[in-house]
DNA sequence: CTGTTAGCGCATTCAT
DNA sequence: ATGAATGCGCTAACAG
C-alpha cells in the first residue's frame, strides 16, 4: 500500500498521487478527488520516512536535556512541544544526565537519524563538546546553557537581573540581612549571575553580604535542606533568604519547618524559576518567576526560524521575567 | 559522503561497506580497518532515513502521555528512556491532554513516521479510539490505562492490592476512622480500584465507610486541598486520611496547615505513587509506592519484546508496590 | 571473502 | 494537467 498502488488504482501516475499529497503542482479538481478517495478507501498514509530521504528533511527535532524529572526540564519539554505541535514536527527527547560522553553519543545518533535540528540544555560548553557540536553541522538553539565558544542562539531569561529584582523586593520588604543558597559560581549561566545578582542588589542599597550567610549547592531539595539546618545549627540566621532555585527553597522551607520555624514569621524564603511546585507549598512559595514554558516554546520557534534559513538577528533572546508573590516572605516593616 | 564515496574512497564494493557498518556476513580484518578508517577519516555517518526505508524498522517508538508536566509521568518517562537507550532506540514524545482527537493524530503522525510501537497512557480506551489503535496496526503497550477492548500488554500495579495494603497499614497503626480522597469510580485504572480498595480493607476490618470522609477529585493539588479544606469548614474530621494520589495528598496537607493543623499530630495522611516531591514535604510524606521508573522501564522492555517476535506471556503485568513510611503519619496506639 | 544489482517509497525534473 | 524516469542512501539476495 504504497504510492504506486494508489496510483494504478486512480488511473493516475505516482506523480500526479504526490502532488495531490504535497498540494504541489496543479491538479485537475476532478482527478484530485478521485484520488483522495482512493487513498480514503485504501486507508493510505504516505511513508514519511521515504519522503525524509528525498527531501533530507525529517520534521523531527531532538531535545536534549539533563533530567525530564527534574521539574523545570518538565515545564521546558511542555513549552518545546507545544511549539512542535504548531509547527507540525515532533521532538526525539534524551536524557544526557549532563554527561559528556553521553551528549556525544546522542548527537552522534540524531544526527544519523537526520534530525533537522535540536534544543540542547547542559552544563557550560567546554571545548569538547564545542568541537562536536560544531561538526554535526545541524541548527542547534541553546537554552540553560552558556556558552562563549559557540554562536547559536540562546533562549533564557536575565539571570543577573533577575537576582537582582528579587532581592531588591526583599530589600524593599525591609530586610536587611539576606542570606543567599546560591548555584556554584562556575555555573555561568545562573550560578555565577544569580549571585552577583544578589551582590549587586545588597551592595547598591549599602549591605553588606555576610560570608556566612552564603553557601553553594547544586538546585537540588537536598541541598537546600542541607544548607539550611547548617545555618540553625550555627545560630544567627538572616531575616530572608535568598534561594538560586525552587527546590532548594523548598528543601530550606522544609528544614525550618522540621526545626520548629514558622514561615514567613520567623524567617523569609524566596526561591526562583516559580516551578509547579512552588505554589503546591503551604501559602506558596514567593519566588522569582522564568517564563519556563515559554523559554521552551521559543527555543523551538528559533530553532524552525533556522530550519528555514531565517536570518539570526539576536544571538541571545531574553525573555521577560516577573516575581510571584505568594507566602513565603514576609514584610519586616515597622 | 554516504556510502558509496566510502566504497570508492576504500576500494570496495558499497556491500562489504555496508558489511563492516551492520557486522553482517563476513570481511577480511584487512579490508575492515581500511573501511574503518576511511569511514572516520571522511567523518562519515550511515543515513538511518536509508537503513529505515529499506528495513522498514525506525528504532523509535512513539510515548504518548497525557502531560510531561505531571510528576509521574516524567518520572515514567525516564524509564522509559533509559530503557530505550540500554536498547539503542529513541523516544518520539507527545502530550496530548487525554484528547482523543489529539491522540488520533498522533497515531497517525506516528505511523506515517513509520515508529517501530508506541507506549499509551490515557484515560479508559473506548470504542472510537480501540478502533484507530487497531487499524493503525503497530505494536503498543499501555501503561496507567484501562482497556476491556484491546488485548494489548499492559504494565503497573495491582491498584486495588495497594490501596488495600495502605490501609490496612492505617488501620494496623490504630487508626479506626479513615476517610479518602479518591479518583473518580468511572476511572477504572486508578479511581475505582484504590477505592475498592479502601472499602475492602475497612470492612475487612469491621471498619465502616463513612459517606461524609469520602470524595471525589482528579488526582491534582488543588482537588486534594479543596475537599480537605471543605472537610475542616464541617468539623469532624477523621484521624487519617488516605488520598488516591500523592498531589491530592500534598493539598490535603497544605489545607490542613493553612488551617493551622499539625501533622501528623493532628491529623495523618497518607499518599499514593511516590512521586519525588513526596519526599520534599516536611518530614516526608507517607505514600503507597508505586515503581514508577520501573513501570515505565518495563513498559518498553514489553514493548520491544513485540517488536521482536517474543510470544506474550502475559497481559497484564502486575510489578510490586510497597509502603513508603515517613512522617505524614502517626500512630494512634495508646 | 567480495562485488553487482534490485528495490524500499517518494519527490521532482523534464517531456508532452 | 499529467506521465515517465531518475535517484535519495542503504540492505540483502545473488553471483562469483
Amino acid at each position: 500500500m504504497n504510492i504506486k498502488s494508489v496510483a494504478r488504482e486512480a488511473k493516475v501516475s505516482v506523480a500526479t498521487v504526490s502532488r495531490v499529497l504535497n498540494k504541489s503542482g496543479a491538479v485537475k479538481e476532478a482527478t484530485r478527488k478521485r484520488v483522495i478517495d482512493v487513498m480514503e478507501r485504501m486507508n493510505y498514509s504516505p511513508n514519511v520516512v521515504a519522503r525524509s530521504l528525498k527531501t533530507s528533511k525529517s520534521h523531527t527535532v531532538g531535545v536534549m536535556i539533563p533530567d525530564i524529572t527534574n521539574p523545570y526540564f518538565s515545564e521546558l519539554i511542555r513549552g518545546i512541544e507545544d511549539a512542535a505541535k504548531r509547527n507540525n514536527y515532533n521532538i526525539i527527547l534524551a536524557n544526557t544526565d549532563m554527561d559528556r560522553q553521553r551528549e556525544e553519543e546522542i548527537f552522534d545518533v540524531l544526527k544519523q537519524k537526520r534530525i533537522d535540528g535540536v534544543v540542547f540544555a547542559s552544563k557550560m560548553i567546554d571545548d569538547t563538546i564545542a568541537h562536536v557540536m560544531r561538526k554535526i553541522n545541524i541548527p542547534i538553539v541553546l537554552t540553560s546553557t552558556y556558552t562563549d565558544k559557540l554562536d547559536f542562539p540562546t533562549v533564557g531569561v536575565d539571570n543577573e537581573k533577575a537576582a537582582f529584582d528579587m532581592v531588591e523586593h526583599l530589600i524593599g520588604l525591609g530586610h536587611v540581612s539576606i542570606g543567599m543558597i546560591s548555584g556554584f559560581l562556575g555555573d555561568f549561566n545562573s550560578g555565577y549571575p544569580r549571585y552577583a545578582g544578589y551582590k549587586k542588589a545588597m551592595e547598591c542599597h549599602g549591605l553588606s553580604v555576610r560570608e556566612q550567610w552564603v553557601d553553594y549547592g547544586e538546585y537540588k531539595e537536598e541541598d537546600g535542606k542541607r544548607i539550611a539546618k547548617q545555618w540553625i545549627k550555627c545560630g544567627n540566621l538572616p531575616t530572608a533568604i535568598f534561594c538560586a532555585s525552587d527546590m532548594m527553597a523548598i528543601g530550606a522551607m522544609n528544614a525550618f519547618i522540621e526545626e520548629g520555624y514558622r514561615i514567613p514569621q520567623d524567617i523569609s524564603i524566596a526561591g526562583f524559576d516559580n516551578i509547579k511546585m512552588a505554589s503546591y507549598v503551604p501559602f506558596g512559595l514567593t519566588t522569582l518567576a522564568q517564563p519556563i514554558h515559554a523559554i521552551g516554546d521559543k527555543s523551538l520557534e528559533v530553532l524552525i526560524g533556522l530550519l528555514e534559513g531565517k536570518p539570526i538577528k539576536e544571538h541571545k533572546i531574553i525573555l521577560p521575567h516577573t516575581i510571584m508573590v505568594r507566602g513565603s516572605v514576609a514584610s519586616k516593616k515597622q
